[in-house]
DNA sequence: CTGAAAGCGCTTACAG
DNA sequence: CTGAAAGCGCTTACAG
């Protein structure tokens, strides 16, 4: 069923159809029967538009390209179901696609998209893709970047501030009587997570406690369960051991937490613990776990908004860090 | 950078160019030097091509639609992943939409890709959709189902075998010696759903152990939390409590566990559990947990291949239930 | 063996 | 006020 079937059962141009279908202002001057018309045999031969040949003509997709570390992780998940939400209610469809923080599958997706013409893209940026950003830049394809982002380029982009979050936590441990805080991160160059680093680091040294960097241990991602158990084993045997615990993402906490709990360490009385984002375990584990909670529906509302803001060319970069919020639970003490 | 641009910058039509670029047959009748010039001038010119043209002509976009229920769900964004690297494999792109158990929904989604031209539809269908998917199927639009399926319809899925699933975990806890089996469900009209309580009752119908309906809790999504709860107090001071218990969900699990745990039973020697899927804190749990765990790569892949041959229009309806695999933990006993 | 031309299904500027 | 025609950027059947 087309366009131009339509047009001659009823007898008129496919332009008066398109009018009318479309609520063109140029409908006006399709006669009120002739218009009724047209819709009636539309619904009665239930026309489905090809969305397709409007796009070549119109150079208008309605579909937003969404880009994510990984879809199976729950916090790409969140993010993209909120942005699937946020983008069709302004008439957009969402293609997704994964990275796996490669910058060579990021660029590959970044292309597959722009071949299918997408209006614009939502992208978590992976490390050193800074050049394959400019270039996607030059070529005028509206995108903003969420979760990270990158210091010193001008790209838009929707975050949170990761360095107060973790500076909170920090201070929120102080607060409790903590001065000798563990620090278990991830060995990356990613910036938005050296951010919860320098947070740590700056917290303690607001309040002038001597940063020891016995105490703070990076994991690399493929060793994880191994290194964050060594690294925690090194900080609760050393002379002076720590009293607390930050952990700066939820799979070095969900690894952190189980090694606590094999060596019998009573949270918070022994070790005062923080986490970063949600995980189901938190409510489960013996205690309720202290943790730095994203605001996903903000993050992904605002990545959404500001894409289709661009696409419609209206406004310059929006550029946000948005604040994370801190859940208490028992085991910050 | 177009097509056009290219043919003109080299001088040859823009078939040839056409020709060459996608190693057409037909480029073979394109001179050697020609062909490399055009080759060359593409790359150095960055030229993109535009897919959505290309669809209109070819009638093909490469574009899957993928329906799961919610894609913050841990499930659908695991089977979205395995679907998305498959997909990719062959070529396609993944558009995505979560329906959230409603039959309106999962239409409008349905509608929003045949507008978009997708070359088929991988659907974790809805109950009560039955009707709409036949007049999907009445539009010659392929498309398979996924985890979900309809007796005595004709569609094509893939799912796994969930009668033989709690079937065999029930066997596992009679082999144990356990008799009094407490089944926590879902009240729900989900085929899939219904045949997971169907394996726990002929599983005790085969064996002879008279099923009691107290020992069968449905809960209703929307109170969860509450009734697992309930119904779990109500099966532990019967006069002769059961000495078992069946999750058919993670999520009945997470509360059920919860639950046990507050009331200081110990697993598995007062109460021997088994859940259903995968979750973070099956691990995590005191005791680790004995649960039936869905092939998501399997079932990912065979819902892709199967799509793939229907839009090639190769092969007739798939329908396909795969083993689920009962994996051991401490908490069966 | 080669190239010009038609056509995919729409939208919309333009001539009457 | 109306309708026929051009055109979006490709692919490919067809005439020379």
């Amino acid at each position: 069923m087309l366009l131009k079937d339509i047009a001659k059962i009823v007898g008129v141009s496919s332009a008066a159809v398109s009018y009318v279908l479309n609520e063109h202002p140029m409908a006006a001057r399709i006669g009120k029967e002739v218009a009724e018309k047209i819709r009636k045999t539309a619904t009665e031969l239930n026309y489905q538009p090809n969305q397709i040949a409007r796009s070549l003509k119109t150079q208008k997709t309605y579909t937003i390209g969404l880009i994510v570390a990984d879809i199976a992780n729950p916090f790409s998940a969140q993010i993209a179901r909120i942005i699937e939400d946020a983008a069709k209610q302004q008439g957009y469809t969402v293609l997704f696609g994964s990275s796996d923080e490669n910058p060579e599958k990021e660029q590959g997706l970044i292309r597959t998209m722009m071949h299918r013409q997408v209006d614009g893209i939502i992208i978590a940026a992976v490390g050193h893709s800074e050049e394959q950003l400019h270039d996607l830049e030059s070529r005028g394809l509206p995108f903003v970047l969420i979760d990270r982002y990158f210091p010193g380029e001008n790209f838009s982009y929707v975050a949170i501030d990761n360095y107060r979050a973790t500076y909170e936590a920090v201070q929120l441990l102080l607060s409790k009587g903590r001065t000798r805080i563990g620090l278990v991160s991830l060995e990356t160059e990613l910036f938005h997570l050296l951010e919860r680093n320098r947070g740590y680091r700056e917290a303690l040294e607001t309040h002038a406690i001597p940063i020891q960097p016995a105490f703070q241990h990076s994991v690399p991602l493929h060793r994880l369960r191994d290194e964050v158990e060594a690294g925690i084993s090194r900080m609760l045997e050393a002379e002076e051991p720590i009293d607390a615990l930050l952990f700066t993402t939820n799979l070095l906490a969900l690894h952190g937490l189980r090694a606590l709990k094999l060596r019998q360490i009573e949270i918070p009385r022994d070790i005062a613990v923080i986490a970063f984002d949600e995980a189901d375990f938190y409510d489960l584990f013996p205690v309720s776990v202290t943790h730095i909670s994203q605001p996903l529906e903000e993050l992904g509302l605002a990545a959404t908004d500001s894409i289709i803001r661009e696409i419609a060319r209206k406004g310059k970069p929006t550029q946000v860090l948005l604040p994370a919020r801190l859940v208490l639970g028992a085991s910050s003490g």
